[in-house]
RNA sequence: GGCGCCUUGACGGAGUGGUUACGUGGAGGUCUGCAAAACCUUUUACACCGGUUCAAAUCCGGUAGGCGCCUCCA
């Protein structure tokens, strides 16, 4: 299994640290708002990162996180929540977009279970632990408003700043310089914690004697988190291409200040944005968009995991409602072509030795070369669009469709079968029609299409499919 | 200003030197009592200008346009 690395800007293989164990963490949302569709490709990716990992023959261990405490979410909770105390506050804005979240990923086909989840509040211990342990190995200093890590002191320890990306003094304008307005060294330094401001919700905080009730930066708790969790270092680090910096470069910075080995993860393999309509989404340019929104508008959420799965992660994918129709379609024709598996009369009747052996490979080999899932995809259509002239091999599909399923997360599998009832008025509907009854013919067909069934008739006689 | 990425047919989207990607849609036709996501055919592109090469969407240079990061945004 390969994977690019933006460590090493190279494509590199999954290799476990320990046993068979793929451990990854993958950075979660902030759960002050709904995620817009954005977010949601972000995590449709680390879910099927993870489920090809797994089909390569590891295992996994998946940790995501909820950013609960942050700027956004304070201000939030202060606007929806008024009268709350500040911390209750907070748990009420936050609780009930976990949820939301929650449902999205489950809506879109993203396996949580598969994935533990830990939120920032509940890690406020071992986040101070880390402060303090950075503080007092000379790597973190007391400011005004706050706790600062020094990137001076961590660079000369002899470690790098800019593992995943150059930072030089011309990447930095003097504007931004001159703008910054935190109490701190230098410019890159990066709050590890801040005091408490007036009404914002906090924690309990002493460090080198001083009372620094307050809350955490953002950073810290990813490498507080992924630390408790997986242990360090741990096999792969994902999020989109915004966190690269400062958002991963301060955590490599954090988590490797103290160690004699400055690896926090082996990979760090990060998502490009999806584009809408070719730009940026943004509320201004009124093409932000949330799953509600799409399902407001009628689609299923599986088709938005299809058309995220129809390109690649490393490149800017640009959703438009045009080829979302293009995604419903290939996933009517998907979902046609498995429940064939159910008739008779969609079924070769002499399939070949081999049947599906070659597509299958085809998909696990383009799913473990970097993920790739467009060719998978493809290939899987290409299948589906043969069966349909050819018959599905009946013998053969369902263990075609256990590993596509495993694989994409489209929920091909395991389908219904129509009713016996359904099946009695196909049967009726069938013989009226060889009688030339096309009146009682015609009324069957559409009391079959009154609930969802449609028909077309072929050499081998009726085939239903869904609508 | 610094660094990086991208520009493919109606739309989405693969493709790092020579071969129809794929999907969705459009058009024509076949089959069919009608219908149908069935069958056949068709729509065969690679921003622009130069260069390298027997050969370039694919390599090099330039131009134009788009996108991202440069402190809390997936």
């Amino acid at each position: 299994m390969k994977l690019h690395n933006t460590l090493t800007r190279s494509v590199q293989d999954i290799q476990p640290l320990q046993d068979n164990t793929v451990r990854i963490y993958t950075c979660g949302p902030t759960v002050y708002d709904h995620a817009h569709i954005g977010n949601l490709s972000t995590y449709v990716f680390a879910d099927t990162l993870r489920r090809a990992i797994q089909l390569a023959g590891f295992e996994t261990q998946q940790v995501m996180n909820y950013t609960d405490v942050d700027d956004k979410t304070i201000r939030r909770s202060h606007e929806q929540f008024p009268d709350d105390e500040p911390r209750e506050a907070l748990a009420n804005l936050t609780e009930k977009y976990i949820a939301i979240f929650n449902e999205d990923m489950d809506k879109i086909g993203n396996d949580i279970r598969a994935v533990t989840f830990v939120s920032a509040t509940e890690s406020i211990e071992p986040m101070k632990e880390l402060i303090t342990k950075l503080h007092a190995g000379g790597f973190a200093y007391i400011a005004d408003d706050g706790v600062y890590f020094s990137i001076e002191a961590y660079r000369k320890s002899g470690k790098t700043y800019g593992q995943l990306l150059e930072i030089t003094a011309q990447s930095t304008s003097e504007a931004r310089i001159q703008n910054d307005e935190y109490d701190k060294e230098s410019v890159h330094d990066f709050a590890l914690w801040k005091k408490q401001k007036d009404g914002e919700p906090s924690w309990e905080f002493t460090l080198d004697g001083q009372d620094l009730t307050g809350r955490p930066g953002w950073h810290i708790e990813c490498s507080a988190m992924s630390r408790a969790a997986l242990g360090q270092p741990f096999d792969i680090h994902t999020g989109g291409v915004d966190n690269i910096f400062p958002h991963h470069e301060n955590e490599i910075a954090q988590s490797t200040a103290l160690e004699d080995n400055p690896v926090m993860a082996t990979i760090f393999a990060h998502a490009e944005h999806v584009l809408v309509d070719g730009k940026k989404m943004s509320k201004s340019a009124q093409n932000f968009y949330t799953l509600q929104d799409i399902i407001d508008k009628g689609y299923d959420p599986l088709a938005f995991r299809l058309k995220v799965l129809q390109s690649h992660y490393r490149n800017q994918a640009n959703f438009t409602w045009e080829s979302l129709d293009a995604a419903v379609n290939l996933l009517n024709n998907l979902r046609a072509w498995a429940d064939l598996k159910h008739q008779k009369s969609g079924q070769a009747k002499n399939p070949g030795e081999d049947t599906y052996k070659a597509e299958l490979q085809t998909l696990l080999a383009a799913t473990q070369d970097d993920l790739d899932t467009p060719k998978a995809i493809s290939a899987l259509a290409m299948v589906a669009g043969k069966d349909e002239a050819a018959g599905v091999d009946a013998d053969k599909i369902q263990h075609f469709l256990n590993i596509a399923d495993r694989l994409f997360g489209l929920q091909l599998a395991n389908r219904p079968d129509i009713t016996h009832e359904q099946k009695d008025t196909i049967a009726e509907r069938e013989a009226a029609r060889l009688a030339k009854d096309w009146a009682k013919s015609d009324q069957l067909r559409a009391a079959l299409q009154a609930q969802g069934i449609d028909l077309r008739d072929t050499p081998n006689g009726p085939v239903w499919f869904r609508v």
